[in-house]
DNA sequence: GTCTATAGAAAGATAGAC
DNA sequence: GTCTATCTTTCTATAGAC
């Protein structure tokens, strides 16, 4: 890994468990065992640093909901469904690593960077929605999805779900069976609420 | 209103547009109207200010929302659950001032100050969740919601609601009909999930 | 690319006069 | 209670040697 990606790498971690501001050049210089100055050898400011670290895990987050998509796919809408809710949700590098970055900077951006990074977010969730759409859109053909609510609010149900259930099993630091539980719990309503 | 008064006022709308490190004594000092070293004559430190700050949103929010109950009760279990969160994401002041600091630093809690203010929203929390655990079991026992979910799932999907449709508002900038749009979306399937 | 040294600004907090 | 002046620390960022 190049010095680049290391800076790009501890200060995910940092940014994620500090914040914008309680994250230090200094600090993330240390993380990457190298002294302050050198880190502007790499990147021009801090704010550089944050864009690249928020480019970075949107990204990969996309990526990991795309592929989870992709490797459930064939099955029932209801499976697919439940399996992408449930594949993300039970993938440590998801809910320990992206997750806790992604929702602290989605939700409560930097001022400063606010203008730059929220095009970035902007098309990660447009990308991950036209995905889920589709699956919805099946669902009401084969029968499984009621078709008389229209794609958009079931779409709208599965993605308050999808998003948010992040906030609760943060809030609430659910593990474990716990966490599953919590996931079933929400599931089973969901899934009565727009069931055929 | 006293000095002390209106700085905790004017700290809380400064920490929820700024957060917690970005929001400075001088800032504070200046909307008060004082110089930066007359804020330590009402408060030790900059940490006393925002422990005041929670205490008087958490405060605040609970009696906001227990009143609210108290009015909307006598009617139905489905009328009340439903204009509970209808008028609690439809009244300006719940809105744009209590839900954003309120939810800023419940879902982010500066490291410095997490030990102090974590117990002030635990507790009320747990005031909300036992006046509504008694709606939902009121309404179970009139057959409106199906009985063999247990309140406790019914509950954690409404309160998965209404503590995170905050979080959508937010993000979304959800107002006015499209609120209402959005809010009758997830109301709709919760309730289809729910109902006897 | 990495370092030492340092500039320059701003932060939280205090001393002490009024 | 409020102020001016100041302390101390820490921050982002740069200059310039190697």
């Amino acid at each position: 890994m190049s010095k680049k990606e290391q800076i790009i790498k501890e200060s995910i971690q940092l940014f994620s468990d500090y914040g914008y501001e309680a994250t230090s050049m200094t600090k993330i210089a240390e993380q990457v065992d190298i002294k302050k100055p050198s880190l502007y050898a790499h990147f021009k400011n801090k704010d550089a640093i944050f864009y690249s670290a928020v480019k970075q895990v949107t990204g990969e987050y996309v990526d990991f909901v795309l592929t989870t998509i992709d490797q459930t796919k064939g099955q029932t809408s209801k499976d697919t469904l439940y399996n992408v809710l449930h594949h993300a949700y039970t993938n440590e590098y998801q809910t320990e690593f992206l997750g806790e970055f992604f929702y602290r900077f989605v939700l409560f951006t930097p001022n400063e960077v606010e203008a730059q990074i929220k095009p970035l977010i902007k098309r990660s969730e447009e990308k991950l929605e036209s995905a889920l759409i589709k699956i919805v859109e099946e669902g009401q053909a084969n029968r499984e999805i009621d078709a008389t609510l229209s794609s958009r609010i079931v779409l709208r149900n599965y993605l308050f779900i999808f998003n948010n259930l992040d906030v609760d099993v943060r809030y609430y630091s659910l593990r474990g069976s716990e966490l599953e539980q919590y996931l079933n719990d929400i599931w089973s309503v969901f899934w009565r609420g727009v069931k055929n």
